[in-house]
DNA sequence: CGGCATCTTGAAATTAGTCAACCGTCGTGG
DNA sequence: CCACGACGGTTGACTAATTTCAAGATGCCG
């Protein structure tokens, strides 16, 4: 269980009579509106949210899939500076800004782990900064494949698993056209290097896949 | 002084007899090695750091470039997972990892404000995924300039000011190859947006540029 | 079964990259 | 002191990768 930070923070709360609302959100539905006042932080405990960025002409980038266990909106910033959508069906932990700001300073334990999280988001995202940068199409979707394999199957890479996210999700993750994502499973497929349907993929080589997405991991 | 957070971690050390030995680097020198056994924490207390990833056939990633107060080597990884190089004269301050660790605990003040440093990174570092994902070459050129500029003069954004870093780091900072930044740089020139010599650029009409950038910043 | 979403595929267009030559500056050594 | 060479920057011509536009195919839900 990889949440059990936010387990601890939603008990302390209780421990401390704070409200720490619980909701749910269906998939597709927006929890955090880019640019709206940030007046609270999201634990997220079930589901998966999507994490994104827009430009004024409708372009979007991803910024990232993120699953239960993550907290969202702890800047200081005024404004959230992203928006969140659950893909699947979602429940969070929701509690105030001012709160959250409490617990840190009186939870030196929390804050700790906190800090550790952070930083470690902070190294995947330099490794996306290099794919978004340097890698061709071919590369990021391999690198992205064998990442969403693990992350489904751990160890087990083989297995087969289903993409929770549309083709278009997966372009605006990767910097792509969906297109170009079409293309490449197609690509992929008749290489023999994955099997797929429509949600479910299996990676059939791995090894290459690998060597294809120029990273050790 | 943005680097107070340093300050107050190198009087830490000193206060509590703790080795934290300051140290020069010319520029282009190497001041950490991508894949080395990090020993150490740097704190970045006079002059530029440039920070990059690569990939095996040589291209590479700049992640960014910092400054005074910048603290490098705080993640638990093993190995650091970056590339650290002077590009102006570089003072730091470095202290082994577990005598930073010591400092977090003990320093719960230090502590609380390397977290909201480190987040404050992340979402700069969002910002960026956005760019390199979904912006053309000339809407990361004009972001960059734009930055640039308040980096170096603040408010005064037509002040002309100096590029510390060469083409090929502006193309790796950016995703770009050295010939596409310095044909945009010509074409901006052409356009009356920028005036540029050699490592010196004035903004001639930051408006357009900013418009260009398609960024609210 | 029909209609709508998503996905796939193809052809054309465009962007940015590669390769190659050239220029200018700076520093070194003859 | 000048000539040379190295390096960084610029420019041009060409190439390759990816996007865009457009048309179908597939599958899902009412």
């Amino acid at each position: 269980m990889p949440d059990r930070l936010c387990h601890d923070i939603v008990n302390f709360c209780t421990k401390h009579h704070a409200t720490c609302r619980e909701a749910r959100f269906a998939p597709r539905s927006l929890i955090i509106e880019e640019s709206a006042t940030a007046h609270y932080t999201f634990l997220v405990r079930r589901g998966t949210v999507k994490l994104s960025k827009s430009m004024p002409n409708g372009r979007s980038q991803i910024v990232g899939f993120v699953g239960a266990g993550h907290i969202l909106g702890t800047s200081s910033q005024e404004l959230y500076m992203f928006r969140a959508e659950a893909i699947t069906d979602v429940t969070v932990n929701r509690l105030s800004r001012a709160m959250f700001e409490d617990i840190l300073v009186n939870a030196p334990d929390i804050l700790s782990r906190l800090l550790e999280e952070t930083t470690a988001q902070l190294v995947t995202i330099q490794e996306r900064l290099l794919a978004l940068g340097r890698k061709t199409a071919r590369e990021k979707l391999a690198s992205f494949l064998l990442r969403e394999a693990t992350r489904n199957n751990g160890p087990n890479i083989q297995l087969p698993f289903s993409l929770q996210m549309s083709r278009a999700d997966i372009a605006d993750y990767l910097g792509l056209s969906t297109e170009t994502v079409s293309r490449l499973m197609s690509i992929f497929h008749q290489e023999k290097m994955i099997h797929r349907s429509r949600q479910e993929v299996r990676l059939l080589a791995p090894s290459r896949l690998a060597s294809m997405a120029c990273t050790i991991l």
